[in-house]
DNA sequence: TTTGCTTTTTGACATAAATCAAAAAGCAGA
DNA sequence: TCTGCTTTTTGATTTATGTCAAAAAGCAAA
């Protein structure tokens, strides 16, 4: 909860009234390795924060799995699309590692949002680097060859590289798990 | 001004005041076929909402443009993260029409949002509708061949394929002219 | 209609990456 | 250490797409 607490003042200094009821509005939640905190077709109503562990969001294509992010300590999370439309979600998030996580409801969050202006000010800011990061992600995957955006990844985010299994970074990338071993191979 | 003060209203209902508050705040740009909105290396200081026209934006990567948005008719546009993080913007955008925009600068939003409590709102949610369609433009660039890709562009946004040059459409699709002039002759 | 410029198409060839299949390496539990 | 399971690597082949070059088509102004 302090990690929480001081990862939500890093993006934005709120009120001790804001701070005190956010304290109140989260629920801790245990879960471990390969464990699946949602699966397509439901729809989600809860923004997460990850305490501890790691976890990736992915959907299925054409009977492939394909992981579209990532993430690890201090990271919010969630099926944002889902979370936001409140249509179902076509996304499954699911833990890379045995993980610490704490829950907040939308409806929870949006009465904060109308009692305290300085928390709906931390969560249009918090959007604003989400979308930053989405884009600065996007930018990347323009990069012409599998090589170049494998290197990319490595310089950008070598967390993700040292961390996550292969046959997922290769998802991610947009690649066959066998193009990516054969990629390492050579550097 | 009216079809801008429409879209707003469409996005988030405002107050009378707020509505207001925001007619005095935009400058209105008349711009030509083929200029410049933005360059490279500049801070974009403006959010810019697009009444009568088109337009793109793209940056240079190993000396190739790429084009990785376009903007129509009701559009609000800017260099996302230059706006957001006040850094030089690496992207240029440029007008493929003749177009008509409106105009209003990062600090005058600031002082907006301190006042009204209803445009900041608006604006968190204008957020969301962003980032879900940066979103979903993601998951389609995933689709396997760039056949694909482009007929989920036409299917998705055939504003695009109807509007927009080919070469710049298969610079947004991130491959080349040649193999979506061969795309388009199969189909 | 002719001219000149831009955009799109076509052709020949080179290459990156997918696919299918199997071997090798890594690793946790008995 | 051996066993069984998962992850990663290697090999052979096919396919999609890029690149370079040139022709064709489209289009606006004289």
């Amino acid at each position: 909860m302090q990690q929480l607490l001081a990862q939500i003042k890093a993006y934005y200094p709120i009120s001790t009234e804001a701070e005190n009821a956010l304290q109140d509005c989260f629920t801790k939640i245990i879960l471990s390795k390969n464990g699946y905190l949602l699966t397509e077709g439901k729809i989600c109503q809860h923004l997460y924060f990850l305490e501890k562990g790691s976890i990736r969001g992915f959907y299925n294509l054409d009977g492939k799995e394909i992981t579209h992010w990532f993430g690890f300590e201090k990271d919010f999370v969630t099926s944002f699309h889902s979370f936001i439309t409140g249509e179902a979600t076509v996304e499954n998030i699911q833990l890379l590692e045995g993980s610490i996580l704490w829950a907040i409801t939308k409806d929870t969050l949006t009465e904060l949002f109308n009692r305290h202006h300085d928390i709906e000010r931390l969560v249009r800011i918090a959007y604003e680097k989400y979308y930053i990061r989405l884009e600065e992600r996007y930018v990347n995957a323009q990069f012409k060859t599998a090589s170049e955006r494998y290197e990319e990844l490595i310089s950008q985010s070598p967390h993700i590289v040292e961390r996550v299994p292969l046959g997922y970074i290769a998802s991610y990338l947009g690649i066959s798990q066998e193009t990516l071993s054969r990629i390492r191979s050579r550097l």
